[in-house]
This record gives C-alpha cells, sequence and structure tokens, in this order.
DNA sequence: GCGAGTGTAGTTTTT
DNA sequence: CTACACTCGC
C-alpha cells in the first residue's frame, strides 16, 4: 500500500481504557447498528429517527477500531449533496483522516472512477464524456432519422426512456428479453438500442446508466478485477437503500457477496422513486438475497411532536407491501395536524399565505420564513403561492427546478469548453456551430454531418475539409472558417489562460454575450446572471479538464442557501429535509395521489402517492397543515375536486379538520350522500362580499366517509360553497374533459361519472379534471 | 435563415 | 391555457 496511515489518534478514540466519545448518546438501537460491523446488515431507519448520524458514527467506528483503513471502506449515496454532508460529518468525528475516503460518493461517480480504470476492456478511452440527456436524446434523434423512423409517433424520448429503464434494469442490448424492445417502433427497439451503443463507443462516450451497466460487464467478464475490488473493499455501506434499481443492486451484489460486509440503510416508507427504476423490492427481500443478515430498526423518532408522528404513521399504515416499524417519540403532543377546505386554489394560497404571517408574528422567540416549507406534488402547483407571495412581499424560494447546469445557457457555455478540449466532441460541435446565430444554417450542419460520417472524421475535421472547398455558398463558407479560427485561437488560448478568463473571452468574442443583451426576452438577464455565476464557480477548479468532469457527474450547485425565505418545493425535493412549519396544499383526488400515477401503476403507484404523502407529514417538526380545494383550475380548465381519500386515512384523533365548503350531493333528484364534510345545513355567509369574509367552518367528523355510501336516486358528492355556488352534476350535463374533450353524462354512481364523448363516440368513467359546460 | 403559423402534450428527478 | 417543437413559406 503506497497511502500513508491515517492520522494516529483515530484509533486513541477506541482505546479499552477510554469509551469511545463518538457513541456517546446514541440509543441502544443506534449503537447496535454503529457496532455490528461484520456480515450483512439492513438498518431500516424510519423518518427522523438519526439516520445520517448512523451511517457516519459506523463509518468513523470501523476506522477507529482499526478494521480498515479510510480507501478500505466503499460508501455509496444517491445524491452529491449527501456524500459530502456524509464526507463533512465524518470529518467532524475523525479529523482530516477522512480526506482518505476516496471511495465515498454516489453511485455514478464512484462507478465512473472505476470505469476510468478500465475503460479499454469495454472499448472505451479512459478520457470517455459523459453524456447528459440532452446529449442522449439528440444523438438518438440522428439515429431515429437515420433510421426513417416517425419522430412524431417514435419520439427520441420515448427510446431515451426507454433504454434508461432497460439500463436501470441491468439489461445491455443483448440480454434485453425479446418482448421489452417489440414496444417500440416495430420491433426494432433491441436493434436500435444495440445501435445507439455502438454509436457511444465511436464517440468515447457514456450516459448516466452506462456508467452502471460497464462496472456490471466489467466484474462479470474480468472475475480478476472484481478479486481486486473484493480485496479493496473491507466494508461497504449504502445509504437510501429502498431507491436502488436493479443495476445497482447488481453492482452491490457483485462488490459485496465476496466478505458480506454489506450494511443498507433506508426506509421502505420513504420510497418514492419507483417511477424511475426504484425497486422497492431490494429493501423488502434484503434478508433472503443476504442470508444471516441482520435487521435492525431505528424506530425512536426525534423530530416530530407526537400528533405529527402519529398521523404520519396512520396514515403509512395503510399500505399493504411494507417491512412495517412502529415509530415512537417522547416528544408532548404539540398541535393537532391541521386540516382545511377552501372553496378553490385562490382560496388556498391566501391562506396558507395569511398562515405563514401569523405564524411569523406569534411564538416567543423571533421565527423565520426559512422555517416554512410548502410542500407540493407537481411544480404547477407552485405558481399559485408565488403569485400570493409576490403580492403579499412574503420572501420565498423555489427549490430544485431545471437544475442550473441543465440550462441552455450554460450547456452552450459548456459545449464551447467542450469544444476547446476536444475537437472531436461532435454533439458539442453540433450545439454551438450555430449559436449565436452566424448564418450557418440546418442544410450546411447536415452537409458537414454527413461529409463527417462518409469520410469517418469528426465534424470539425470536417469543416476544416469542406471550406477549402466551393461545396458552400461563399458567404456560408466564410462564416464557417471564422468559426474554426475562432475556436482555434480559443483552444491556444487555452494553453496560457485560466478556465474562468477562458469562458469570460470565449462567450465575450463569441458574440454570445452580446446576443444575449441585445435579447429583450424575459429570460435573457437571469441568464446572462447564470453565466456570470458559472465563470465564478469555476475558479475553484485546477484545470478545465478537472471542472469538465466535475460538472457532468455533479450536477448540483449550492445556491441561494441561507436566505430568510419560504421554501417552495416538491414532495420529492424535500425528502432528507425537516421544517418547523410545514403546508401541504393540493390533497385532491386526482392531483394527490396523482390519477397519472394510480393509471399507469394501479395499486402499486398508489402506495407510493401514500408513501409521499407519508415523507411529506414527517417533514414537519412541529406543525403540519393539509389542505384541499373544492375546485382548481388545471390547464386553465376549472375542475371540480374530492378531498384525496389520503386526508380519511389520517387518524382523526391526531388532526383537527374543517372545511369552508360543504360536501354534500343534494338539490332534488340527487343522491343524499353522507359527507364527513358536511354537517350543517345553513351556510352562514361567505365569498359574496366585497372583502372576502371567512365563511363558517364546517367541522368534519369521523365514521365512514361520503364516497361509499349512496342513498337514494343518483347524483354525486359535489361541494357547495356558502353562496350556494355548487359543482354538482347530473345525468345530461355536457361536461369537458382535459384529455377526451366534451361529452355528456350517461350514468353517476358514487363519485364516478360515466361519460360519452364526442370525439370517439367512446363511454368512460370519470372521476376527475371533468369541467361542467 | 427566419418569423409566423400549427400542433401537441401537459408528474415526480438524480446522476 | 400555455409552453414548446416543428413546419412552411418567403
Amino acid at each position: 500500500m503506497s497511502e500513508s496511515l491515517p492520522q494516529p489518534r483515530i484509533s486513541d478514540l477506541a482505546r479499552a481504557d477510554a469509551p469511545a466519545p463518538y457513541l456517546d448518546g446514541l440509543n441502544p438501537e443506534q449503537r447496535a447498528a454503529v457496532e455490528a460491523t461484520e456480515g450483512p446488515v439492513l438498518v431500516l431507519a424510519g423518518a427522523g429517527t438519526g439516520k445520517t448520524r448512523v451511517l457516519t458514527t459506523r463509518l468513523a467506528h470501523i476506522l477507529a477500531t482499526g478494521k480498515a483503513r479510510p480507501w478500505e471502506l466503499l460508501a455509496v449515496t444517491f445524491t452529491n449533496k449527501a456524500a459530502r454532508e456524509m464526507r463533512e460529518r465524518i470529518t467532524a468525528i475523525i479529523g482530516p483522516a477522512a480526506e482518505g475516503l476516496r471511495w465515498l460518493g454516489t453511485f455514478h461517480s464512484i462507478a465512473a472512477q472505476i470505469l476510468r480504470r478500465h475503460a479499454e476492456l469495454l472499448g472505451l478511452k479512459s478520457s470517455y464524456t459523459i453524456l447528459d440527456t440532452d446529449d442522449q436524446e439528440r444523438l438518438i434523434k440522428q439515429l431515429l432519422e437515420a433510421e426513417n423512423i416517425d419522430a412524431k409517433r417514435w419520439t427520441p424520448k420515448n427510446l431515451a426512456g426507454l433504454i434508461d429503464h432497460w439500463k436501470n434494469r441491468g439489461w445491455t442490448p443483448d440480454k434485453l428479453p425479446p418482448s421489452e424492445g417489440a414496444h417500440f417502433a416495430n420491433n426494432r427497439g433491441q436493434a436500435l438500442y444495440a445501435m445507439y451503443q455502438d454509436r457511444l463507443r465511436v464517440l468515447n462516450a457514456c450516459d448516466f446508466g452506462d456508467l452502471l451497466l460497464h462496472n456490471i460487464t466489467l466484474f462479470t467478464k474480468y472475475p480478476d478485477i472484481l478479486e481486486e475490488y473484493h480485496n479493496r473493499f473491507k466494508y461497504v455501506l449504502v445509504d437510501e437503500y429502498q431507491d436502488t434499481n436493479v443495476a445497482q443492486y447488481l453492482w452491490l451484489r457483485l462488490l459485496g457477496q465476496k466478505r458480506q460486509n454489506v450494511c443498507c440503510v433506508g426506509d421502505d416508507d420513504q420510497s418514492i422513486y419507483g417511477w424511475r427504476g426504484a425497486e422497492v423490492d431490494n429493501i423488502l427481500r434484503f434478508e433472503r438475497d443476504f442470508p444471516g443478515a441482520q435487521v435492525i430498526r431505528l424506530e425512536r423518532n426525534y423530530r416530530s411532536t407526537s400528533h405529527i408522528l402519529a398521523a404520519a404513521s396512520g396514515l403509512i399504515a395503510v399500505n399493504k407491501g411494507r417491512l412495517g416499524k412502529t415509530l415512537w417519540t417522547e416528544a408532548n403532543d404539540g398541535e393537532k395536524v391541521v386540516v382545511r377546505g377552501v372553496w378553490d386554489g385562490e382560496a388556498e394560497s391566501r391562506l396558507v399565505a395569511d398562515e405563514i404571517e401569523r405564524w411569523k408574528k406569534s411564538g416567543e422567540k423571533p421565527r423565520k420564513f426559512k422555517d416554512v416549507a410548502i410542500l407540493v406534488r407537481a411544480s404547477f402547483q407552485m405558481r399559485a403561492f408565488e403569485e400570493r407571495f409576490v403580492m403579499l412581499q412574503i420572501p420565498y424560494a423555489v427549490v430544485g427546478g431545471p437544475r442550473f447546469f441543465e440550462r441552455a445557457e450554460i450547456r452552450d457555455a459548456h459545449a464551447y469548453l467542450r469544444l476547446v478540449q476536444s475537437e472531436d466532441d461532435d454533439l458539442a460541435f453540433e450545439r454551438i456551430v450555430n449559436v449565436p446565430k452566424r448564418a450557418i444554417g440546418d442544410t450546411t450542419v447536415q452537409k458537414i454531418l454527413h461529409f463527417a460520417r462518409v469520410n469517418g472524421i469528426s465534424a470539425s475535421t470536417a469543416s476544416r475539409g469542406l471550406v477549402q472547398t466551393d461545396e458552400l455558398a461563399a458567404r456560408t463558407r466564410t462564416a464557417l472558417a471564422n468559426f474554426l479560427r475562432d475556436m482555434d485561437r480559443w483552444r491556444a488560448l487555452a494553453e496560457t489562460t485560466d478556465q474562468a478568463r477562458l469562458t469570460e473571452t470565449i462567450l465575450e468574442e463569441s458574440g454570445y454575450t452580446d446576443a444575449l443583451r441585445l435579447d429583450r426576452g424575459p429570460t435573457s438577464q437571469t441568464r446572462l446572471e447564470n453565466l456570470k455565476e458559472l465563470v465564478q464557480s469555476m475558479g475553484n477548479f485546477d484545470t478545465l479538464q478537472a471542472y469538465l468532469e466535475h460538472v457532468s457527474l455533479v450536477m448540483d450547485l449550492d445556491r441561494g442557501a441561507g436566505e430568510d425565505a419560504v421554501q417552495v418545493m416538491t414532495l420529492h425535493a424535500a425528502k432528507g429535509l425537516e421544517f418547523p412549519l410545514v403546508f401541504l396544499p393540493g390533497w385532491e383526488e386526482g392531483v394527490f395521489p396523482s390519477q397519472r400515477s394510480m393509471d399507469e401503476k394501479g395499486e402499486k403507484g398508489l402506495e407510493e402517492e401514500r408513501r409521499l404523502a407519508y415523507v411529506g407529514i414527517t417533514r414537519a417538526r412541529e406543525e403540519a397543515r393539509i389542505s384541499f380545494a373544492a375546485n382548481r383550475q388545471v390547464y386553465g380548465r376549472w375542475t371540480s375536486q374530492l378531498p384525496s381519500r389520503f386526508v380519511d386515512e389520517l387518524p382523526i384523533a391526531n388532526v383537527e379538520a374543517a372545511s369552508e365548503t360543504g360536501y354534500y350531493g343534494g338539490g332534488p333528484g340527487m343522491q343524499q350522500t353522507a359527507s364527513r364534510w358536511d354537517d350543517s345545513t345553513s351556510f352562514g355567509q361567505g365569498y359574496s362580499s366585497p372583502g372576502w369574509k371567512r365563511a363558517q367552518a364546517r367541522n368534519y367528523h369521523g365514521g365512514p366517509a361520503g364516497r361509499t355510501q349512496v342513498i337514494e336516486g343518483e347524483g354525486r358528492l359535489v361541494a357547495v360553497s356558502d353562496t350556494g355556488k355548487s359543482s354538482a352534476y347530473k345525468r345530461g350535463d355536457r361536461v369537458f374533459h382535459i384529455k377526451f374533450g366534451y361529452g355528456d353524462v350517461i350514468a353517476i354512481e358514487g363519485n364516478k361519472l360515466t361519460v360519452s364523448f364526442d370525439k370517439a363516440g367512446e363511454k368512460k368513467v370519470i372521476d376527475s379534471f371533468v369541467e361542467k359546460g
């Protein structure tokens, strides 16, 4: 071993005569999870049970007891953020020796490192580039065009999604089950996949899925190399195991099978990435995969009040496929989970904003906006809140959204740099040869690419050839020659200038920034700022090479943290975070749970949605406030909504619920449906006045939910406002559905409408997103 | 090569 | 409805 030994004081931490200080304050289960170092271990860590602490302490413990040295540990996470946090917290325990943890990182970054060392065995050079989804899709598009496949019916996105899915399952083209390829372009899926892989090899490139897949191929085909890694990695640790896909699972099993010192940490109840290939099954069958595995449950919650915890536990208990945990806490009861029904989406944002302002002013200690989060199911729900916050001047920050490195202007800048770095990067060439516009149009680009393909050379080389001929119009020829000359100049400049200055120069001289400055579009200002930020962030890297390597794998950048602003984000983005006050708006059937999830994945989809609800509630430390609206605009159409089934599934003892809207089936000839949301006959004063008055709240009471109980006649559970506005349907009503168009209601049963649609003459049963009239 | 006109989809998102 | 991708005609 050439690496020097870590600082001796690590082992001092665990001297027999002095108990290890890092173990102080751990509860018995946490301690067991830290000390069970030998053999396979599954740690089922419920929400808020100190998972990260256990993970980091465990690694520190292995090091402190001398069982392994830092470079003999393999520790994998899903996100860069998680990896970074883990590294920081280990450093806090063991000091600078943590720098030796060179195999702590994301699945992808570790797989990429391994692949660099053995790239030749897989037909790649170790300098291979990693393509992002945009490059990937453009490559596929070219492929489909070359194969004369109708790009309308079979979009590049479709195929990219399929290929990604296949790679997630660990299928190389030759191992693809025949039925899988059948769905695409009349059974050509498999062939196209194989062609795509060939193209990648020619380009000396990998997509994200390849990183793991190539690793698996490598380990399976070359047992001696696998052996090398078996010897290297004495202990393997995996975070968020419930989110692993098949390929990641296979990769782990290959690496861990010999020593069996595999510790997986996760929570089956927080598996929310099934749509992206995660297999909850991986965690559910851990004990079968690793015989003799210890299972340790962390069930003591340190985060939430008991009402919040009980509400979340009650909800998740409805799911069938789970390993089961009983979370408990010593925290006090706190407030019950508040549930509110409102008339429409606007009223909902008004309610939330009011409550934030009230909350901010109350309390003994000063309260901060950044302690409040609004967690939505889908990003279209954010707009209403943003509008309201702008109006009331409440500071807010949208977390997530389009990634910085995925913005067009950042990609353009990167394409210039990639082309400077490697003249052969055809995808980069294609991206920026006419950005900003320099009179090199589509036809010219096609000519160049064709010429390149025919002669088996890169686009840059092809261009150099073409400008020598009179193949191109004089104007185009000059433009292209200028472009090549500029690229050469920048390439020379790269030798003498640091990458930040280089980027600045390129952006100026190419006219890119000028074009943006002239652009009157609403986003051009932001784009310019983004580019400035890009140049700044590049300063931290030694070389252009190092920088480009970094961006392809580390797509996030910690920005804007620390501002005091209400955090608006999707439920997915909230995983791993916690807030004193959490708002959970939009709990309506079809919105949350999402209709699409249920349509596509049935019961499984519904259970995942429920886990998402569970994740949402458990983000709250002190208060959780759920709301739903009776009417909501979806894609500009008014739709009537019903409270989410998840509302009814919350244990009533932990909930304080009321609605400003009655839900009942009323009127002559309509069913009288019992609803938990209707206990009153008088509507009082409501929404009529100019300065909107708060309606008398309707209380939620226990007992069976209305949706199952049909009393008489036909009708539909409807919302009724205090002014008598209602969103009721009756037979014969003309309705509009966002997908199927106009139609007539021909039957009503419970909450389901059977609608005959004009378009296909089809009958369909609909339960959401229907507009009257 | 560009702007106007048409068509179409429209969750969740990391690497 | 709205954002975008793509087509068509000048």
